[in-house]
DNA sequence: AGCGTAAGAGAACGGTGATTCTCACGCAAG
DNA sequence: CTTGCGTGAGAATCACCGTTCTCTTACGCT
């Protein structure tokens, strides 16, 4: 089998296991067995556990906030595309096997012990505010709330793991809203409608 | 020693080094040694590790839940003690060492592996969730609030572990002012917002 | 067909960690 | 004093895990 295809299958499962069960539980002979690859393999492709786990979570930040860009865009107006966010934040939460945010459980369980997942968490989160950001400038809402909206969301995702609820994305959604109204009441005219 | 003592040490070293590092990253050999009690000692107060990890979690969420409390009694009037609570998040977060909640970690690491983990972590959002709600019923507000809250304060924690940025509780604060605003102006008599 | 290379299966290695066991010792009761 | 229990220090045990090695097989190329 070519070496993408293996890639991809041995990524598939190390997904599925690290994040379902969380980093230090899986074992690689696990993740061979899952993906159906060799050990030898395994080891050509990714030299450590180190290194997959962070192609791990590198790939999962592109899918997830491709995942998150795909149904935000079917919303035309801006406040409607914010509002998509936590939408899409609820089917997530309604997903079997959903356990919170891949990159905060990673940070927890081995921040503090390795950079590169540190800093894979780090970049999501940024990354994560930078898109917020855009889809509030793009509706002609102040800075200021892509801040609040990346702490409604964060909290959102944590309260709806730890409490398995996922009704966390409704009041998030709710409480975005009201921001919103606010932010529109406070700054009317702040920018112009799109870029 | 007596034992209660050594309990104390032994939970003292235990809570530095879980919270410092993480549940798996931390062995028996090095609370032992933190703590200086012996192995046979500390197998006897507590029986395997998950029951030391439990008994830390359970400790620290009382701990942690009284701290708060007690900064935001100095305040007299009802919002200002709902605006203390991220007062008092910012100066956690500036506390060296400080790298998210406790909960939210050992709940990315182990709950999907350990009931009693899981169980822990959720306990200690609901008795977050019920604290919120009695300061925002004391200061005459609707129960809605607290969930908004209780999003605020958990995406400020956990902002502020990965994005290693204690502005994050300003911010909750200044996001919490506003909804604050907004629910005394809707719920029924109140001023017109500061601006 | 014969040879060389790469692959897979799985054993082996080196290290670590949770838990238990050994042993020598202090001390209290007889 | 002696006996026996509880203790601390640390070795021993048992299992697991990341990583590497071995051996055998399969295949491409000439």
């Amino acid at each position: 089998m070519e070496a993408a295809a293996q890639e991809t299958r041995i990524l598939d499962a190390a997904e599925t296991l690290f994040y379902g069960r969380g980093l230090q539980a899986v074992g690689m002979a696990e993740i061979r067995d899952a993906s159906g690859a060799s050990l030898k393999r395994l080891y050509q492709l990714f030299p450590s556990k180190d290194h997959l786990v962070e192609a791990y979570l590198r790939r999962r930040d592109v899918r997830w906030r491709a995942s998150l860009a795909g149904h935000v865009e079917d919303q035309p107006s801006g406040e409607d595309r914010i509002l998509a966010v936590f939408e899409w934040l609820g089917s997530w939460f309604r997903e079997p096997g959903f356990r919170g945010c891949a990159f905060v459980n990673s940070f927890g369980e081995l921040g503090a012990t390795s950079e590169p997942v540190a800093i894979a968490a780090r970049d999501h989160v940024e990354a994560l505010k930078d898109y917020l950001a855009r889809l509030v400038s793009e509706a002609g809402h102040s800075a200021w709330l892509a801040q609040s909206l990346l702490l409604l969301v964060e909290g959102a995702i944590t309260t709806a793991a730890v409490s398995d609820d996922s009704a966390a994305a409704d009041h998030a959604r709710e409480t975005a809203r009201k921001l919103l109204e606010l932010d529109s009441a406070s700054s009317s005219s702040s920018a112009p409608g799109r870029g």
